[in-house]
DNA sequence: AATTGTATCAACCGCAAATGG
DNA sequence: TCCATTTGCGGTTGATACAAT
């Protein structure tokens, strides 16, 4: 038995607030105060809102004195302080920061400001850094299309270029619908009667799995290197020619996982997150190694000390006594 | 002009802390 | 002290806008 819901989903309305229950939210509150019960205010304003909803949307938008829009140079040397000082405690970031919010905050570093920092720093950019496959398979959870992420929150990615499939480039009769089963199925992760096709957006050339009639393998072999569209791998059902050599069995995500080709000693990653997801084409297996620490992946420590050495923010570095002391919790 | 890739940010989710009976 | 409920927080998602090809 899980947890109880705060609210009755199949009743609640949910997505982008409308200009109308802005006003509605807005002026029940303005009028009457919050009654100090979120759950209940819903109700008295007539809104089919969830209570954590409304409260989201008063303190991120509707309450006077919200500032939206650029951040003042100011603005991020508190803000880097504070984070190499305290971390993504976004809350109390926004505390000092008056007219913020700690998500407009937390969005505001994830998008841009720590490329910024860094950016500013490149003598801490990482080196890449080639691991295993065999250290990815044993630790790593599925983090976003392309990429791997291990159990410090570093991620993986793949070093050879961008690729991503999205559900229009399921060729044939297959639908998204079963692109996804075939990411989703864990234990036999290919069905055998289903033939989905994808498109290695690197060369155009396409890449088949499963399927009743076993067509024969063949491969892109263009003169100009280009395979247009041609099959230039054919997985065999039930692993005729392939191996899963990752995937949930191995403790990776179950919708991410690793190929490889027993002919050719390729190897091939996928990831999905809903309809859309990654393939990486085939690549070939150097030894073991094939990923690479992505340089733009910073744990805290390195940012700490990205921040620390960065004349920018020198003068703004709080101890953690100090914050605590100029925090006010409301 | 169409397609694809990337960035942004509002909103959601689950969990832990706080609260109050 | 216990327990149910509410609040607050940080991580994540997904729709959309914008940029690049």
């Amino acid at each position: 038995m899980g947890r109880a819901p705060c609210c009755d989903k199949a009743n609640v309305k949910k997505g982008p607030w409308s200009p109308e229950e802005d006003a509605k939210l807005k002026d029940y509150i303005e009028q009457h105060g919050t009654g100090g019960n979120w759950i209940a205010l819903p109700q008295k304003v007539g809104l089919k809102r969830c209570g954590k909803s409304c409260r989201l949307r008063w303190l991120n938008y509707l309450r006077p004195n919200i500032k939206h829009g650029q951040f003042s140079e100011a603005e991020d040397k508190i803000i880097c302080s504070l984070f190499a000082s305290i971390g993504s405690r976004w809350s109390i970031i926004a505390s000092q920061l008056p007219g913020r919010t700690d998500n407009d905050i937390k969005n505001y570093w994830n998008t841009k400001l720590k490329k910024k920092m860094m950016a500013m720093n490149p003598s801490l950019q990482r080196k890449p850094q080639q691991i295993t496959l065999l250290s990815i398979l044993q630790s790593s959870a599925y983090s976003s299309p392309s990429s791997f992420r291990d159990s410090n929150n570093i991620s993986y990615y793949h070093p050879h270029g961008s690729f991503s499939y999205s559900s229009n480039l399921l060729s044939g009769n297959n639908t998204s619908a079963s692109a996804n089963s075939f990411f989703q199925a864990q234990e036999s992760f290919i069905d055998p009667t289903q033939k989905c096709q994808f498109k290695d957006s690197s060369n155009n050339s396409m890449f088949l799995f499963g399927g009743e009639a076993t067509a024969t393998a063949t491969s892109c072999s263009s003169s100009d290197g280009s395979c247009n569209n041609q099959i230039s791998h054919v997985i065999e059902p039930e692993f005729g020619d392939a191996s899963f050599v990752g995937g949930a069995n191995n403790n990776i995500h179950p919708y991410s996982g690793v190929l490889e080709d027993n002919n050719t000693q390729k190897l091939m990653m996928f990831s999905n997150a809903g309809g859309s997801g990654s393939v990486s084409g085939w690549t070939d297996k150097q030894n073991g190694l094939l990923w690479e620490q992505n340089p733009l992946d910073y744990g805290l420590d390195e940012i700490k000390q990205l921040i620390s050495t960065n004349n920018s923010c020198n003068n703004f570095l709080f101890d953690d006594k100090k914050t605590q002391e100029r925090v006010t919790y409301f």
